[in-house]
DNA sequence: TGCAATTACTACGATATCGTAATATATACT
DNA sequence: AGTATATATTACGATATCGTAGTAATTGCA
């Protein structure tokens, strides 16, 4: 391997972690205290998703130890964001399900992130972002391909 | 704002966030027990640098509160892979540099991570990460200088 | 059916991350 | 020089993340 290669991978994959540690701290910031990202990316799923599902498949869908998850879900649970059951297909494990006042949150909380957007988007064009999130994409899934192979 | 735009600005940042997770998660899987990516990631730093910067220096390049960078130095000062001496300049900081120790280390490390480059090289083309990079480069200029807008 | 292996969840302990505040030094202004 | 303000570091406490292991239920196979 030469090292030009590596430095390649490295510059990318280093630019990859900076976006996403600035682009956190932006929707951290609009959240309000207590909650973070992860909470929001959970409720933000089980809209997406408009399903029911376990604790399990979101540790898999958010590559955290069920043991995190079981943390975030117990937090966005207290505050009666989402609400477990036991999950009648399988006594192992629970459904999860996002309530009325979770859908509010998260309303809330993406209508909050309009101003960072409203100017994120004059210097950054849609049509890029569009077109960079599909490339994303498709190394996202290959990546996601490679842990599985290693799995 | 509409919901077409704050849906593709999102998605955007949704696969920085997971292709960030699943590369970080490979690096990690190479370092031995006890450290992590912000570990390796400061004495990467201090060799491109070239130059001993303050702990200070260090927490803005990574965008992390000072209270977390001095935690981390304070787990490469005990392993040896860096040295902090009094700031001769200014008798309120630090500065910090890397051993020979912590040269050794880096290396090690990015050697160890070859095998996951070349198995990823082989589904992404080289000249398609180097473009990528290059326009995440770009973005992420742009959400720095608006985080210092705000700052 | 009975038992071994697997799977889902979570309690627990260790480390990471972060906010608040204390301490020490530096800078600015009079 | 003297004082107020600002800055750098870190101790401390709270929450997040993660690995290990325990418990309960399911699955696979004899």
């Amino acid at each position: 391997m030469d090292s030009e290669t590596r430095r390649l991978y490295f510059s990318f994959f280093n630019e990859i972690g900076i976006i996403a540690q600035l682009s956190r701290a932006l929707m951290e910031a609009r959240l309000p205290k207590g909650l973070i990202l992860p909470h929001f990316s959970v409720l933000n799923h089980l809209v997406r998703l408009g399903d029911e599902p376990t604790p399990q498949r979101l540790a898999r869908a958010f590559q955290v130890p069920n043991t995190t998850m079981t943390h975030t879900l117990s937090g966005l649970e207290a505050r009666g964001y989402i609400t477990m059951r036991k999950n009648p297909k399988d006594g192992r494990s629970k459904c999860v399900s996002i309530t009325e006042k979770g859908r509010r949150f998260r309303e809330k909380a993406i209508a909050s992130l309009d101003p960072d957007i409203a100017v994120l988007a004059e210097q950054l064009a849609a049509k890029d972002i569009a077109e960079l999130a599909e490339r994303l994409g498709e190394i996202r899934r290959v990546l996601d391909a490679y842990r599985d192979k290693k799995a």
